[in-house]
Formats: structure tokens, C-alpha cells, sequence
DNA sequence: AAACAGATCTACT
DNA sequence: GTAGATCTGTTTT
């Protein structure tokens, strides 16, 4: 079977609803978390104003220039972490940005790491995915095809019918392109709040269909 | 050395 | 559903 890279080498909006459904897992002292990703976000890379690559490499996004299958863990907000699995070929700069999960094993040690709350919450939303995962900025460019941080992608891709799709969250920027990408009927996505510019939906929020315009 | 900007979360109504 | 707070890392002079 081909390795993670070759799986991630292809164009990111081919990519990112691929991984949907994959489990990305974390082997501590502590014990071991998985979560199974039912919520993503696509980023271009040098092209897209969404992205830090945008404005060209830096200390910080050089990860994200490299080669695909490797992690690249951000800080937010001062007290948050955010990761995204890179893709495409190498100098590319596309990341996906794992956004919501469910906690698949380790449930007890994501409660400790996040604390009080519902068990859909532990991994909804992305710094509470890393949270409840126990990245920080120290595993930032692992390598996801081996070792104590791993990423294992479905036997086969989901159905399309499964997969909804909708504007990205919070970006100020390039808000207009349905680049999120999530698996419907999962209760641990992640809520959808408009970007700040935009006008309200008329209906509600968050009901996305599969090629809307 | 200083200013900036933020791919969010939690709490509350 | 909505509003508000919040702190560090990164970037830039």
C-alpha cells in the first residue's frame, strides 16, 4: 500500500474531504487519544489570502512549505493551539486544518486534558481537538506516517453524499469559497459562525448541501 | 526591543 | 444564539 505522503501528494480540495473519517492518534507516557476527524478545512497555500502561507515563507508556516504527511501546529489567541495536516507537493504550501473529531479511544485522558463538559466536546473544535490530544507547538513537522503521533486515512474515501461543504470559519479574507468540509449527521462538529464581514444567512446557520452554490 | 494580529473558546441570556 | 475577553508568538522596526 502506498505511504501517507503519496496518499497526500494530490491537489488540497481533492485531499481534504479524504480525510474525513481518518484517525489521527497520540501515544503519551500518559496513555493514548484518538479521534476520528469529521470536520475540516482546506488551505491553498501562497494563493489563498486565508492562509499563512499567503504572504510567503516564514519561521513560523516554513512547515507548511515541506514535504506532505507532516503536522503543522500554529498558536492562537494566546492560549490555543491549532493543527493541520500538509498536503500536496512539496513547495506547495496547502495544509488541512483539522477542525472537529470524535474521541475514539483515551476517552478518560481527554477529559482530564479538557477538563469538564460534554464527551461530544472534548475534540469539537480545533484547538479543542488539540487539547484533547495533547499537541502543542513541540509537535509541530512531525512526521504523521510513523511514530507517537500517527494518521491513519479510511480503507476508503466516504461517500459524496455524506460529506457537506460551506464557507470556512473565521477568516476575514477569501470567506466566499465552500472549503470546509465536514461528514453530515456528526454531532461533534463544530458550529458554524459566519465571518464577521458577511451578511446573516437568511436561515439558519450551519445546514450545508453536498455542490450548493 | 515593541507592536501587531489572531483558521478561538467559554460563559452567559 | 450572542456577546465578550483574552494572551502569547510572530513579525517588523
Amino acid at each position: 500500500m502506498p505511504g501517507l505522503a503519496d496518499r497526500l501528494a494530490g491537489p488540497v480540495l481533492e485531499v481534504a474531504p479524504t480525510l474525513l473519517g481518518a484517525v489521527l492518534r497520540h501515544e503519551t507516557p500518559q496513555g493514548a487519544v484518538a479521534v476520528r476527524l469529521t470536520e475540516v478545512e482546506a488551505y491553498a497555500g501562497e494563493q489563498d489570502p486565508g492562509s499563512h502561507a499567503y504572504r510567503g515563507p516564514t519561521k513560523r508556516n516554513e512547515v507548511m512549505f515541506g514535504a506532505p504527511g507532516r503536522l503543522y501546529v500554529y498558536f492562537t489567541y494566546g492560549m490555543h493551539y491549532c493543527c493541520n495536516v500538509v498536503v500536496g507537493e512539496t513547495g506547495h504550501a496547502s495544509a488541512v486544518l483539522l477542525r472537529a473529531g470524535e474521541v475514539v479511544e483515551g476517552t478518560d485522558l481527554a477529559r482530564e486534558r479538557r477538563g469538564n463538559g460534554p464527551d461530544r466536546d472534548l475534540a469539537r473544535g480545533p484547538a479543542r481537538l488539540c487539547q484533547a490530544l495533547g499537541i502543542d507547538l513541540r509537535h509541530n513537522g512531525s512526521d504523521l506516517g510513523e511514530g507517537a503521533l500517527a494518521l491513519t486515512l479510511p480503507e476508503a474515501p466516504h461517500h459524496l453524499e455524506e460529506v457537506l461543504t460551506g464557507p470556512r470559519v473565521g477568516l476575514r479574507h477569501a470567506a466566499d469559497h465552500p472549503w470546509r468540509f465536514w461528514l453530515a449527521d456528526e454531532p461533534t462538529v463544530s458550529v458554524y459562525r459566519p465571518a464577521k464581514r458577511l451578511s446573516a444567512e437568511p436561515r439558519g446557520p450551519g445546514r450545508g448541501r453536498p455542490g450548493a452554490p
